[in-house]
DNA sequence: GAATGTGGCGCG
DNA sequence: AAAGCGCGCCACATTC
């Protein structure tokens, strides 16, 4: 059963449940106070909620202490569903823009504030046109008759709903064991914009080592400059060229950008902004990316360096299960291609090790190197070295993605496992393909064109790998939270519940009497979500899962 | 002084 | 060794 909720101009809200064929046959109006008490209510039916964005509605919900199943993000649906090749015959594909295009852009702005909203502080983007959502949804149900695309929409709606939980919850963090993991590092908190004692120290070594005195080390600039007074033949201040040189500088300048960038990145400052009363609230963006993965808008959620990760540490009497999907992206390709070799080399052990003892390659690193780069569309180096090998083994997988990149070297568009689908190359783009198609182009013009087509066709290439893992990811998670909901009394506080997702890796805090369990259930998703995705073609979806006090502890 | 671009680096 | 995909975020530099 659906039921479809739509805020009125006066505040009240509209509750209208649908009958299978999506007809309203009942509806109700609910003032603005009595919204949670009917949510909660009829939950207890289990519905699937119907709504504009969860990123609007949710929140309010979660405050007052109710949990929903299951619902409908409109906005997020609608922007699949306008962009996918599966939907572009539908009227809802066919259409002039409308305020749903608004809102599908809006839910991937970044919010205002990392708080939670207020209770009724449910605000809906002022647009001239209704936003009926019970014709919406009776549109997008028109697009999906069924097929992939369905089980896309709920994976993304049900993704909209954990991020919104973990938003609530916030994920457990120890601000003074990440205050100890700064001072340790850095020396004390400076209070009056300084930099900490042991990055002054190192500042004042490395301006002696080069004999600048003045030199500011954060600006790239003035320290290229330095450098190359000294004699040093570099074209930038990157690591990777700075490491291979030979001077007393060097040492001291790379322990200085490695602690800055700790400093700037996740020093006192985020701790001050991002964490409250012990937990984390990552800003999460549901499909914010255009393969379908998550993005964040504040807080660097998805960029959590490995040194701080010891302030995660889980409530006292509670665990952390965390879990990541062993190579998902060769995985996924091989359940995309139905590569058997791919498959057998993957059942039950390290995929990259069985590609070493088929002789395919010499170490677990060449694999590793050569299987990214059949995803990437490396054209040199150690990686393009190792194709033909690659391709020898596994043609299947490899044709698959080379196959995408010829799409994309022409302009089209590819599609991922469910039927996510990549955008259209863009005008420029297209002129300039034109520009050297034409009779008089020069070989400029086509040397251009060329290297333009080659950049797209290795993004179309990456976007159905990237694409469908993160469908694989969704259905992981989709199912690891109902089947979590199951546990204890189900509720964010007294149960095991999802506090972080990484692409391809969960973060479960569970009391710890749950653990055991915990651990099966997430084994359980992930068996499912392949299925979901690859039917009953033998690709395994192996985890490395462990169950810690501290994140830290986890690999 | 605000907005935008660049270099660099963290993550998958 | 640091390219081949996707990102966000920071500080500095430049532009308006």
């Amino acid at each position: 059963m659906h039921i479809v909720l739509d805020r009125r101009p006066d505040g009240g809200v509209a509750a209208t449940e649908l009958d299978a064929a999506a007809m309203p046959h009942k509806a109700v109006e609910l003032e603005a106070s009595a919204l949670i008490a009917y949510v909660r209510d009829r939950e207890a039916e289990h519905p699937r909620w119907v709504w504009s964005s969860t990123a609007h509605w949710y929140p309010a919900l979660l405050a007052a202490g109710v949990r929903v199943q299951r619902c409908v993000d409109l906005a997020l649906s609608h922007r699949i569903l306008r962009t996918s090749l599966l939907s572009a015959a539908s009227e809802l594909a066919g259409e002039a823009a409308t305020s749903w295009d608004d809102i599908a852009r809006l839910a991937a702005a970044p919010l205002a504030e990392p708080s939670a909203p207020a209770l009724f502080d449910v605000v809906e983007p002022a647009t001239a046109e209704s936003l009926d959502p019970v014709r919406e949804f009776q549109a997008q149900q028109a697009a999906t008759p069924g097929g992939p695309l369905r089980l896309l929409l709920a994976a993304e709606s049900a993704g909209s709903l954990v991020a919104e939980e973990i938003r609530f919850t916030g994920m457990p963090w120890r601000a003074d064991v990440h205050d100890r993991v700064l001072t340790e590092s850095l020396g004390p908190r400076a209070f009056d914009g300084r930099r900490p004692a042991r990055l002054e120290a190192l500042a004042a070594q490395i301006r002696e080592l080069l004999g600048a005195p003045g030199l500011n080390p954060d600006s790239q600039p003035e320290l290229l400059a330095a450098l190359r007074r000294v004699g040093l033949d570099v074209t930038s201040t990157r690591k990777w060229e700075l490491r291979e040189l030979d001077h007393p500088a060097i040492a001291p300048l790379l322990e200085y950008k490695n602690l800055y960038r700790l400093f700037t990145a996740n020093g006192w400052a985020w701790l001050d902004t991002w964490v409250r009363d012990g937990r984390f609230r990552p800003d999460y963006v549901v499909g914010g990316v255009v393969t379908g993965r998550w993005a964040t808008s504040g807080g660097g959620a998805l960029q959590l360096p490995k040194n701080i990760r010891r302030a995660v540490v889980a409530d006292r009497g509670w665990k952390l299960v965390v879990a990541d999907a062993a190579q998902l992206e060769p995985r996924v390709l091989t359940g995309l291609a139905s590569d058997g070799a791919m498959a057998d080399a993957g059942r039950g052990r390290d995929l990259y090790d069985s590609v070493v003892a088929a002789g395919v390659v010499t170490s677990r690193h060449e694999a590793k190197v050569a299987m990214l780069g059949a995803m990437y569309g490396a054209t040199t180096g150690d990686s393009a070295r190792l194709m033909p090998g690659l391709r020898r083994a596994f043609p299947r997988a490899i044709a698959l993605v080379d196959h995408a990149a010829e799409q994309g070297e022409r302009g089209e568009q590819v599609v991922s496992r469910l039927g996510r689908t990549s955008p259209r190359p863009g005008a420029s783009w297209r002129e300039v393909q034109e520009r050297a198609s034409q009779p008089g182009a020069s070989a400029a013009d086509e040397r251009r064109a060329r290297s333009q087509a080659r950049d797209w066709g290795r993004f179309t290439r990456n976007f159905v790998v990237q694409a469908s893992a993160a469908e694989w990811a969704l259905c992981w998670m989709a199912e690891l939270r109902l089947r979590l909901a199951e546990v204890g009394d189900g509720s964010l506080d007294g149960a095991p519940h999802l506090v972080f997702f990484l692409h391809d890796e969960i973060m479960v805090h569970t009391p710890e009497q749950f653990a055991p369990q915990v651990e099966r259930l997430v084994r359980g998703a992930a068996a499912q979500a392949g299925r979901l995705l690859f039917g009953t073609f033998p690709v395994d979806f192996p985890l490395q899962i462990a169950t810690v006090d501290t994140y830290a502890d986890a690999k």
